[in-house]
RNA sequence: GCCCAUGUGGCGGAAUUGGUAGACGCAGCAGACUCAAAAUCUGCCAUUCGCAAGGGUGUGAAGGUUCGAUUCCUUUCGUGGGCACCA
């Protein structure tokens, strides 16, 4: 639209009931909606039909272009938009001159009755229109001041409150209460509709806008409402509400909306937020837009001119004007190309689907490729990947899917979210306006300030202050105020980043334990969804582990100790217990679980003595994704000359796992008293006789008859007194 | 404020569909081997009463369902993460 050169306010993609619409000129009341070619299908243009009848009905005028009419007859297009808007407006004003309808939007029509003041956000179109000459003068000065915030500002200072009076008045619609009308900057534009109906004693940000404008309460709650603050409660029952009172408040909620919707005034509706995609990057690395700008307008380049490849640079500084590397190409300029790029995102969001089929040079992956390939089947991700990544790479495949180019609709099968390795920070503590540093069980008697310190500089929580005034030229002077001869730090968990000096390097560990060491701790933390803070201590634990496991191949003073024995039952029973235990690990990603298993199994390998080739080497290779380097040592070690990776999987016998009896645990009421060797083929009758000819049961009975024996098989007994 | 997790020994954490709470590991204690150390091995290790045998209490807190609850239900408190002047 030209950059508002119309003299109108226009709004792009603006939402107008269940519609987005192209372009909307709300004050005149016109919509503009641009067709591409699919609208000259017979059921689009009836489809458009219906929907041009529904806004008409609203009350808006819809005018449609073609996609080829804004190409090649912008002129005309203008012109043809300015004489409408023209005649919109002599219409309007002298419709103005009668009253106004004020749109609100909230979650909470049973607190209706308690409204006691509107806001608008300060830039609603009624603002202006509304405002009484005696209000105008402040009116303008708090715009005035709402324009000098910066976003950033306003958000960043939320308890502060604002706001100014417009000095008209609403009526509420159910009793023609005069309500005042405010604005003030605590109220967004793109939230709802831009206007919010106030009830200070339910909401506390009302309640405090109240509070500060001296504006009178109105209590529909009750004693639920004490007067110095607001209660935001559902499960109030509502007095001073007319045809609500009586009524639970989550109740009223449902009849407030059915007494709206059928006097006409209103209807219900669910608001959803958009989220900004913000896609485009001033940078070099990332895909290049095939956009070409005309006259401000962004075009499309033909698709036979695809694709578009980034031209090579000598440098990857911003361009003249701060944009992207791709400003200081001459052939990118002369071309008037889009100079920003596509965020990572934008490719990592299908590539899965490319590298199925990577050298079709026809289309980007063929479709009888993607049916035989499928789904991936694990996503694994953190969290910031779940609502980035994923979410536009699930956009990207319902529309490929939509489009017919692939045959699913949701690229993963599965998703993990994997926890974070959090930082443990530490923290000084400065009195304020010195360089003086107080230990943290003294800061409370002085006025401080809390400040990140390198982890590096504290052994547990204690700082080692001569590397703290080295650390920066502004500490080099720091004193410091110890608590028994020490300086102790504050400790808090955290993300990990280097801002807050928590950061901790895995090369040393590596170095010190090795890869397959550092790669199963890692496992064994614990479950790997879970966030926790890093921490070394443990890690020996694993590495003894990986010791027993060399020690079962070679002994460090003989050497080579295995051995091709025929194993025994209790060595197979063994190793096909750690085989189930590792599959269904591995397969519910309980990796620390199966490290456990693997200890249990060694341990008992160890404990059997048993070098036995047969054994091992299916233990190296259920090992084998866990701590790789070793499993590949000692393979070769047991004669193979090919690569562990090639071998086959052990296949689990469950033959070797079967016991003919357990020791059933023998509970009386509920508690464990002692447990009886049974055979697991015995059966109730057969079970009660043994358990209650026992000594210990006989006891607990003190020869009263049970009331019932609650038995189940192959898990324990429960006898009832 | 909203959403999602989560709470079990000194610590990280185990515990199939409700069925022996604390597997495995760390730290700790005692011992073996050694001239000594490292490495390795053995035993103990929730808490409380008890010489012992054996009891009591225990999975954030309070209730409930059940023969039986870390597990299910209700309420509540704490912690971590995400989003947010979002009505």
């Amino acid at each position: 639209m030209r950059n508002q050169q119309l003299g109108h306010k226009v709004r792009r993609q603006h939402v107008i009931e269940e519609f987005i619409i192209d372009f909307a000129f709300l004050n005149e009341q016109v919509l503009i909606e641009v067709d591409g070619d699919y609208h000259n299908d017979e059921e689009q243009k009836q489809y458009d039909e219906i929907r041009t009848c529904y806004l008409n009905d609203l009350g808006y005028e819809l005018i449609r272009f073609s996609n080829n009419e804004i190409e090649h007859q912008i002129e005309e297009v203008i012109a043809k938009i300015s004489t409408i808007l023209k005649s919109k407006k002599a219409q309007l004003n002298i419709e103005e001159k009668a009253s106004h309808q004020i749109k609100v939007y909230t979650t909470r029509p049973d607190t209706i009755f308690g409204v006691d003041f509107l806001v608008l956000a300060p830039e609603h179109d009624l603002v202006n229109q509304i405002t009484t000459e005696a209000q105008r003068g402040s009116i303008n000065e708090y715009l005035t001041y709402v324009k000098s915030r910066s976003d950033r500002e306003r958000m960043a200072e939320v308890k502060q409150i604002s706001g100014c009076f417009t000095g008209a008045f609403a009526t509420n619609p159910f009793n023609g209460k005069q309500i005042p009308i405010w604005i003030a900057e605590y109220v967004l534009a793109g939230y709802g509709t831009g206007a919010i109906m106030a009830v200070p004693c339910g909401d506390q940000r009302d309640f405090l806008f109240a509070q500060h404008f001296e504006i009178p309460i109105t209590n529909i709650i009750g004693n639920h409402f004490d007067g110095t603050q607001a209660n935001p409660t559902k499960e109030a029952v509502l007095q001073n509400a007319d045809f609500l009172n009586g009524l639970l408040m989550k109740d009223a909620i449902k009849v407030a909306i059915e007494k709206i919707e059928s006097l006409g005034i209103g209807k219900r509706k669910v608001n959803f937020k958009m989220r900004d995609a913000g896609f485009s990057r001033q940078r070099y690395w990332g895909e290049p837009f095939p956009i070409r700008w005309e006259d401000g307008m962004a075009m499309a380049k033909e698709e036979t001119q695809l694709p578009l490849e980034l031209p090579h640079v000598e440098k990857y500084g911003p361009g003249p004007e701060g944009e992207g590397p791709l400003a200081n190409i001459e052939s990118w300029k002369s071309e008037n190309l889009e100079t920003s790029t596509m965020p990572g995102y934008a490719g990592s969001s299908w590539y899965f689907l490319r590298y199925m089929d990577p050298k079709n040079s026809n289309t980007f992956c063929d479709k009888k490729v993607s049916d035989y390939w499928g789904q991936v089947n694990v996503y694994i991700g953190g969290t910031e990947h779940a609502v980035g990544h994923l979410l536009y790479s699930r956009m990207w495949t319902k529309v490929l899917f939509d489009l017919g180019h692939i045959g699913f609709d949701e690229p993963f099968k599965r998703l993990v979210n994997q926890g974070m390795i959090q930082g443990s920070s530490r923290f000084v503590y400065r009195v304020k306006g010195t360089n003086e540093f107080v230990s943290f069980g003294l800061k409370d008697n002085y006025d401080t300030d809390e400040l990140h310190v390198d982890v590096n500089f504290v052994d547990g929580i204690e700082l080692n202050t001569a590397a703290f005034s080295n650390w920066k030229p502004d500490y080099a002077n720091a004193s410091f105020i110890l608590e028994e001869g020490k300086y102790l730090c504050g400790i808090e968990v955290e993300k990990m980043s280097k801002s807050k000096f928590n950061t901790v390097n895995p090369d040393d560990l590596v170095l010190k334990y090795g890869a397959d060491t550092f790669r199963m701790y890692e496992m064994f933390l614990g479950p790997i969804e879970q966030s926790k803070p890093w921490d070394t201590k443990g890690i020996e634990g694993v590495h003894r582990f990986l010791r027993k496991l060399w020690r079962l191949f070679n002994d460090d003073l003989k050497g080579k100790v295995w051995n091709d024995e025929n194993a025994s039952d209790a060595e197979l029973k063994i190793l096909h217990r750690t085989i189930k235990k590792i599959e269904s690990d591995t397969e519910n990603f309980s990796y620390n679980t199966a490290v456990s298993a693997f200890m249990v199994c060694v341990n008992e390998l160890s404990d059997l003595k048993c070098h036995k080739k047969t054994i091992l080497e299916n233990l190296l290779i259920l090992l084998m994704p866990y701590a790789p380097h070793i499993s590949e040592e000692l393979w070769h070690q047991l004669g193979h000359t090919t690569s562990i990776l090639d071998a086959a999987y052990p296949i689990f016998e469950a033959s070797y796992l079967v016991e003919s009896s357990k020791s059933y645990p023998i509970s009386i009421n509920g508690k464990l008293r002692t447990n009886i060797e049974m055979s697991l083929t015995a059966e109730q009758s057969e079970v009660e006789q043994i358990v209650l000819n026992n000594e210990i049961v006989q006891k607990w009975l003190e020869g009263n008859a049970p009331k019932k024996i609650i038995f189940v098989k192959g898990k324990m007994v429960n006898v009832v007194v």
